[in-house]
DNA sequence: CAGTGGTCTAGACCACCGT
DNA sequence: CGGTGGTCTAGACCACTGG
């Protein structure tokens, strides 16, 4: 744990248990520098911090405010995160159902999405999720066989991103989405539990290895009453 | 403009002309300091810039890398910005259609959003936006009479989000959304050209002041095969 | 073990805001 | 004008990676 971060996690705390109020001055860098015997660079390093979270506005030649926003946030995570139901849903119980899982050669568009060659394998994965035993989203997921190998019946009954987390020990570098409504087709409504009227919300995403590879290409379909996608930004 | 935002300038440039190839090794901080006659650590804040750009990729010991998708990215900026429409569809002709426009006092759940008493006046505005001569997005919102004074007509009819920048001199802080998938209503079909079963996609949205001071709640409503959300992330 | 990036310092100067 | 935050420096030490 660095300094800054230190520093940084003691002023949240004083600014959600109000000792700094909202709308109100943060003490000044020089001040806060004395106080925790740091340089100034380190304090605002701290700020730095708080800023990217949304907790604090800061102006030139004014001084450090707390954000009317900042108490209420719930969270502070700028985006929702690409870690799977698994972990978002941690409390509830997810189940995956395996529709399909099929070795195969990729198309065009998946070829262009995932930079492959055409005789590049790829897994084709259908997975129902099934949470608390109601049907919740039919993920449509291709992967990059030769990037993340090894998968089975059983990883797919679990969570994906633990195991290319922990068995294969890469790391997530960001991800493309692009969420859209559209009408169910007969799949969805077969296992989504739908009529064939009701809209659905897809949620279509590229999700990328740390240094900008591409491994997975995914559609995530659910009911248009059974979730949404939120985005918080600064 | 500040040396470390010319530096990260420079060196942007480098990658995007593949001075700097994608999977690359970028020379190490103490070379680009010699050569650009900077210090270290204004090198390093170049380098913040270019990884929230998601153009490199940084591990301790080994060096800076280019991230394979420095170069097939279309743009940078992380999210979607809230600027409204006449700024995202710059080249084509927007026009709008004020449905309805009226001064109000707010419900439970805009006092809840908007952070505002019972009492407060709020304006509560529909409108078409065309594109095109063609109906594209019906945004109902809501707004904070009293942070946002003297919008009319005329304005409605413009963009109310250069209006608050450039008349009311406010700056912007940020936004909630919430996107979802909904069955179109009476009102969608009236005036987005749909029919009753056509998927609506609806971002819900909250907009913030600089100082975290709600002053819009919106919801903006089009067919679903019209438009989609799009969020990059790092 | 050499070389990388990350942290931290003490101090300087600058840009900006309010009075 | 005083006080704020932003930039920049030169140098030090540390944590980590790779051969």
């Amino acid at each position: 744990m660095t300094k800054y971060e230190m520093i940084a996690g003691k002023i949240r705390q004083r600014i959600r248990e109000e000792v700094y109020p909202v709308d109100s001055l943060i003490p000044d860098q020089v001040s806060l520098a004395k106080e925790f015997k740091v340089s100034r660079m380190t304090v605002k390093k701290a700020m730095d911090i708080l800023e990217l979270e949304g907790l604090i506005l800061r102006k030139r030649g004014a001084g450090t405010f707390v954000k009317k926003t900042a108490l209420s946030e719930g969270l502070t995570a700028s985006i929702m995160e690409y870690e799977g139901l698994t972990k978002q849903l941690a409390n509830q119980e997810v189940k995956s159902q395996v529709i399909s899982f099929k070795l195969d050669f990729p198309n065009e568009l998946t070829q262009e999405k995932l930079m492959l060659d055409k005789h590049d394998p790829i897994y084709k994965i259908i997975r129902l999720r099934v949470v608390d035993d109601a049907p919740y989203i039919l993920e449509h997921t291709i992967m990059n066989a030769n990037l993340i190998p090894g998968i089975n019946e059983d990883i797919l009954h679990q969570s994906i991103y633990d195991y290319i987390h922990k068995e294969l020990n890469l790391q997530f570098g960001g991800a493309h989405r692009i969420i859209q409504a559209d009408k169910a087709s007969e799949y969805d409504q077969k296992y989504l539990d739908c009529d064939e009227h009701d809209p659905i919300l897809e949620i279509e995403q590229v999700v990328y290895l740390e240094d900008g590879t591409p491994f997975e290409y995914s559609r995530s379909r659910n009911k248009y009453n059974t979730r949404s996608y939120n985005v918080v930004d600064f």
